[in-house]
DNA sequence: CTCTCGGCAGAACAAAAGTTCGGAACATGC
DNA sequence: GCATGTTCCGAACTTTTGTTCTGCCGAGAG
């Protein structure tokens, strides 16, 4: 990794700005303008040296293969918010069919957030069943698709006769399933080990104040 | 605004998963291909029919000039996570010099978070003085710059002789003002108003689990 | 039935855009 | 001075790519 040149941080710079208006790459053409240089050719070299530097990503032979590889280009994930969860009120199954059907809203974090993880949802809380877990009433809970957890993971678990979910930290004891609710004055729910399947683990938490 | 035939919804899909993958547009023979479609003039004229549908934008006679202008180009905020706060420890200001340096962390959060405000910053908090709030260690507060807060707002607070920042709830009393934790366990700070400066105000909370 | 019109196929065209090559200017080290 | 490596110029070349043109087909209107 040597210091790059007067030129090549222009270009780089130049590569930023394009990209935050446009929409698209620029071609080597545009760079020649935009930067000043009098023959592609030169931006031709200058963009190989970049390359072999690691700050871009050529796709050769296709116009506009240019892909920043800088900080700048950091992984959104948009993660749909498919409905609410609370105490006792059911929620539609995050199945694909509801991947792709208008969510309520959405709430885009970074990768980080996410921690790279798939099948990642969001769901609306209803309630203060959870508020010792530091989890109120209008907070949105992200959610990751899992149909199992650890004991003390907060999990949605869905009562089939009941047919209902519920946000809660899931317990294994002997013969049954003790869903845990993080508030004091709320009671836990037994149930049968086949009575429930576990839809997903919360990842994170989102406020808005 | 006429409903859009099949092959028109499958470009417009094909568009957007080639934008997740590629970072940068299709060509009109990309889409050719992708989509299963035979000829380059039926591309064509179905990117007029979106385009005159406000689907899409593009810029004539450019390389892969096609620009989406649907949901999925929302405006996404990066969120610099630029230190740590806690109850007497001291926090970088965040002025624009902050601004530019390379922040810990960052966290981007779609506009609906953000509010569409201006000067958002963000802290990780060091240590449970907020646990009340359903504020604790580790989670990262989204702070939007203010010189200036109501009674009961969470704060960044700088206190000027003791040279150090604080996150805490404000409140106006007689000729001084009261830094209240939200935990029962910790006494509130008493300063006078012009050793307290207001830096920013909590406009949102993100834990990862 | 005929006419129109939206949609499509195939080919051809023209502009845009990536790549290459010989040579030149310039600095650096031996 | 001389060899060497980097950077640049200018032009030509090739491929990619947007656009256009002509004709075809089927569904519905008159």
């Amino acid at each position: 990794m040597k210091t790059l040149s007067t030129k090549q941080r222009r270009i780089l710079g130049f590569l930023r700005r394009f990209r935050e208006q446009k929409d698209y790459p620029p071609t080597v053409r545009d760079i020649l303008k935009g930067c000043g240089i009098s023959s592609t050719s030169v931006v031709d070299y200058n963009l190989k040296v970049l390359e072999r530097e690691g700050h871009i990503r050529r796709d050769r032979e296709v116009s506009r293969g240019i892909e920043l590889l800088d900080r700048e280009r950091r992984r959104m994930v948009m993660v749909p918010v498919i409905g609410y969860i609370a105490a006792g009120e059911p929620i539609p199954v995050p199945t694909s069919d509801t991947w792709e059907m208008e969510p309520l809203d959405s709430v885009e974090v970074g990768s980080g957030l996410t921690q790279g993880k798939d099948k990642v949802y969001a769901l609306r809380v209803k309630g203060t069943s959870m508020i010792d877990a530091l989890i109120n009433d209008g907070d949105i809970v992200l959610m990751q698709q899992a149909a199992t957890a650890d004991d003390g993971e907060m999990v949605a678990a869905w009562l089939k006769s009941e047919e209902e979910t519920t946000l809660k930290k899931l317990y294994r004891e002997r013969g049954r399933i003790r869903l845990q609710p993080a508030n004091s004055e709320m009671q836990p729910i037994y149930a049968a080990p086949d009575n429930v399947e576990v839809q997903g683990k919360v990842i994170g938490v989102i406020r808005q104040v």
